[in-house]
DNA sequence: CTTCTCATATAGACGCTCTAAAGATATAGC
DNA sequence: GCTATATCTTTAGAGCGTCTATATGAGAAG
């Protein structure tokens, strides 16, 4: 799901999600505006994807949740990295290159 | 469908066939050792992927088959692109490069 | 005549993302 | 005080692409 129709990759998605946490705790809302943010407004990720993304992190142990208070004063469940979670970041990111640069070795091979 | 577990990231598949058949037609089995070799034994593509990929894109009008003869003497349908599929190749490669750049992007932030 | 390789095809399951809708609570405006 | 708006979470259902597994057939090799 994306601003102008660029969706997401299939599978990029917890990728993004780790790196948006990797500095600090965020709670979903927050996250998804962040991506759009970070991401130079291309992807916008939407409740419905986020939810249940971050749900089996937090099963897999990646991320954990904590119920607190936002920034505008309402309940919010904010999520952090864990060390699995850290290591899992390192993991895909190292797919991601791996995955992408083969791709593009594809794509320019003539 | 990997060597040692790349799977492919969903959605990318369209694209690595139709780069693939960019020079000239091939049959399904010829194409998956094709991708194999062309990413370095990075992606490994099973039938079971492949054909339910091609018949969709000659669904869309994107690359032709026909039946004839292989190398190999044997009955095989061979795929070529179409001109629909050569616009196709190229919006869907400039549609990887924005989303890999957008996600390499947001992977170095600091 | 049996086995191997080449080649296509399909069924069924699985996982991720999407659309859509519903609900709850604080703040702002009137 | 009342209502509207913005913030925040949650779930249901569908869709699509890929995966595993299996069936099928024909030429080549021995």
């Amino acid at each position: 799901m994306a601003t102008e129709k660029f969706e997401l990759l299939q599978g990029t998605l917890d990728l993004l999600i780790l790196t948006a946490l990797q500095h600090d705790a965020m709670h979903g809302f927050g996250l998804s505006q962040r991506i759009h943010v970070m991401s130079g407004e291309v992807f916008l990720v939407e409740m419905g994807s986020l939810y249940p993304a971050l749900c089996r992190l937090e099963a897999k142990g990646w991320i954990k949740g904590e119920w607190s208070v936002s920034a505008a004063n309402r309940k919010a469940r904010f999520y952090s990295l864990t060390s699995g979670g850290r290591r899992q970041l390192m993991e895909e990111t190292a797919r991601w290159e791996k995955l992408s640069s083969t791709i593009n070795l594809m794509l320019k091979a003539i």
